[in-house]
RNA sequence: GGGGGCGUAGCUCAAUUGGUUAGAGUACCGGACUGUCGAUCCGGUGGUUGCGGGUUCGAGUCCCGUCGCCCUCGCCA
């Protein structure tokens, strides 16, 4: 071992090492030069230790004066109990000190671009003064020095091994999938690689693969195979515009099962989830899961990845609405819309009129066409509307919304889809402007969301379309009505939301030939151009499909909920920014015309 | 493609209604200091106010355009 190799790391010294002789390696998070001594803090992932370099070494004290920020250090020295009231009780190391007789300096570094040093805190390590996201993810390897992030990284790392522990343990095999694999309509739009060998024969242009954006075709011919418990850590790729939550690339669990229904992927799923918040989070999730309808979260939460973690639970309203004399309520109901509300309790005083015309303002850019509010005082309304709301009317409200004195009532009128849209987006703004999530209580809500409907009505292309994909199955009691009455058929789906995210969907798939036939049908697909576009997954499926079904968990909104972040550029080593740009490498980038000749481009 | 927000020193931010030489903290450089720990104290360097144009006696501030970043709608079966 080289004299400079650590014997020890920095977060690792405690009392029972004091008197040996140790070598530490790491980052200098921050120096103080005082006129006896140099501190310096050293880090690396597993913590920080003070290192101290005392005058008396005059060579050793000179050369520990020039330390900066960043410098990459291996220091040997003793291990020495600080002095009495010198403790460091912010630091997991600061009983002791290394008091330095040897220092490598194995790496210089200029003055950082931004601030890297962390501050240690009772509670663990802060970040002072953060730098831009765009500077900080143009030196990525900069702001992954940060604890912040180490932690983050390591959390994933554990997820990623309870995960491969728990499916090991109950008989699942690994199995990988290709990266290069053919473009199949529908769903994102594809990233293409062009083939180097294969050609259009009239145009002379590339073939393409397309990049997956999921493994879901291969996993189901996996089950044709018989690999009845597969599952992959596996990258999928979405060419689509990014969110917060979104990235172009990301990872999911992908799993599948077969001879299974509905309820043992669920069952087998909630165990993991319970397994995974227990073993990276130290949070029991109590099971079962609740398993919510589709319809009932929709009304109730106006959104099918409801956050319930706070309450303002939206109320149907439009039996109420003929009791009043408001046109637009009432015009509302006629044209086949809903009138829905809710209830900010205690929220008369916390708007003014100008805070609620920005409420007003806010649903309206969600297509609302405008937004009723209620004051409601003892003894009566305060409201524009109030007029229009005789008294048995403002008592039926009262009762409906649960309201009391000083509550604030939002009312949207309009199209299902809207009212659904608007009030839905209102709770959550509100819920934040109302600071009613506290992200410190570490507050982990998760339930199924079940019974969606299998097909919804494309207004533009004028034809049923697949809510969740073509080879979802129905419900069986539902398949008389695939049919007759398209709308009320639900399928053998299900999503997990956790806290406002959805964070895994899957299905049941269809493996009867006839089945598949008549969903085709109903998408207004003719066989011969289902066979065009999924020939060999139809081909595969006749056989011997085995009854198959499985899900897909999203692990970096996973790792977002248990990180406690609402930036998926958070928990991704080396994440894209908003326009899929990588602001560290600079791709996507112009190539060599050579290379784009070879492909034919 | 649409809507909203932001862009001032290396970094984080301030700058009154459009008005003097654009400030502070931090980083960096120099000095002081008998134990610091986000050290402290003194001094110093550091600016094309994203870029281009316009209005004005005068623009960081107002207007138009443009670029970049973030949030969001569409999109993401």
């Amino acid at each position: 071992m080289a004299e400079w190799q650590r014997t020890h790391t920095c977060g690792e010294l405690r009392q029972t090492h004091i008197g040996q002789t140790v070598v530490l390696n790491g980052w200098v998070n921050s120096y103080r030069a005082y006129n006896d001594q140099v501190f310096v803090d050293l880090r690396d992932r597993y913590g920080l230790t003070q290192v101290v370099f005392e005058s008396d070494q005059a060579e050793l004290f000179a050369a520990a004066g020039d330390i900066r920020n960043e410098w990459v250090l291996s220091v040997r020295g003793k291990v020495r109990e600080r002095l009495p009231g010198k403790h460091n009780p912010k630091l997991a190391t600061g009983d002791i000190e290394l008091v330095a007789d040897a220092l490598h300096i194995l790496n210089r570094c200029p003055p950082p671009p931004f601030e890297v040093m962390s501050i240690p805190l009772e509670t663990g390590f802060g970040d002072p003064e953060l730098a831009g996201e765009d500077l900080r993810l143009q030196y990525r390897y900069l702001d992954l020095r940060r604890p912040t992030l180490q932690r983050t990284l390591s959390l994933r790392h554990r997820l990623n091994k309870v995960i491969r522990d728990y499916l090991d343990f109950q008989g699942f095999l690994e199995l990988e999938t290709p990266l290069l694999g053919r473009s199949t309509p529908e769903g994102a739009r594809d990233y293409l690689v062009p083939s180097r060998i294969w050609r259009d024969e009239k145009t002379g242009r590339p073939h393409w693969y397309a990049l997956p954006q999921s493994p879901q075709l291969y996993k189901q011919l996996l089950m044709v195979a018989g690999y009845d418990k597969y599952f992959q850590i596996a990258r999928c790729l979405r060419d689509e515009d990014l969110r917060a939550d979104r990235q172009p690339e990301f990872t999911q669990l992908d799993l599948e099962m077969s001879f299974v229904e509905v309820n043992d992927v669920l069952v087998l799923i909630e165990g993991l989830i319970a397994e995974i918040f227990q073993r990276c989070a130290g949070v029991t999730i109590p099971l079962p899961l609740p398993r919510l309808g589709y319809e009932e979260v929709m009304l109730k939460y106006g959104s099918d990845k409801p956050d319930w973690r706070f309450g303002l639970e939206i109320a149907e309203l439009s039996d109420l609405a003929t009791q009043t004399t408001f046109k637009i309520f009432q015009e509302a109901i006629s044209s086949g819309g809903k009138v829905r509300g809710l209830n900010v309790v205690g929220g008369a005083e916390k708007f003014s009129r100008k805070g609620i015309d920005q409420l007003t303002e806010f649903v309206g850019r969600l297509g609302a066409k405008g937004l009723a509010w209620i004051k409601v005082e003892a003894d009566k309304f305060t409201s524009p509307i109030e007029k229009f709301l005789p008294a048995d009317a403002q008592a039926a409200l009262r009762q409906r919304l649960k309201a009391g004195t000083g509550d604030l009532l939002l009312i949207v009128a309009g199209q299902e889809e809207i009212v659904c849209q608007s009030l839905g987006a209102l709770r959550t703004h509100l819920a934040t402007t109302l600071g009613l999530i506290d992200s410190a209580r570490r507050d982990f809500q998760a339930a199924w969301i079940i019974d969606f409907p299998s097909f919804i009505w494309d207004a533009e292309e004028k034809r049923w379309a697949a809510n969740h994909h073509p080879f979802t199955a129905p419900r069986d009691e539902d398949l008389p009505l695939l049919e007759s009455e398209p709308a009320k058929v639900r399928a053998k789906a299900y999503d997990l939301v956790i806290n406002g995210y959805e964070v895994g969907g899957g299905s049941i798939r269809i493996h009867n030939p006839e089945v598949q036939a008549r969903i085709f049908a109903v998408l207004g697909m003719a066989p011969e151009q289902a066979r065009q576009r999924f020939g060999f997954l139809l081909d595969a499926l006749k056989y011997g499909a085995p009854p198959h079904g499985g899900i897909a968990l999203g692990l970096d909104r996973l790792t977002m909920i248990l990180s406690g972040t609402t930036n998926i550029r958070d928990v991704i080593a080396f994440p894209k920014n908003q326009k899929a740009r990588d602001l560290m490498t600079g791709a996507p980038a112009a190539v060599d015309p050579k290379q784009l000749r070879e492909l034919g481009l």
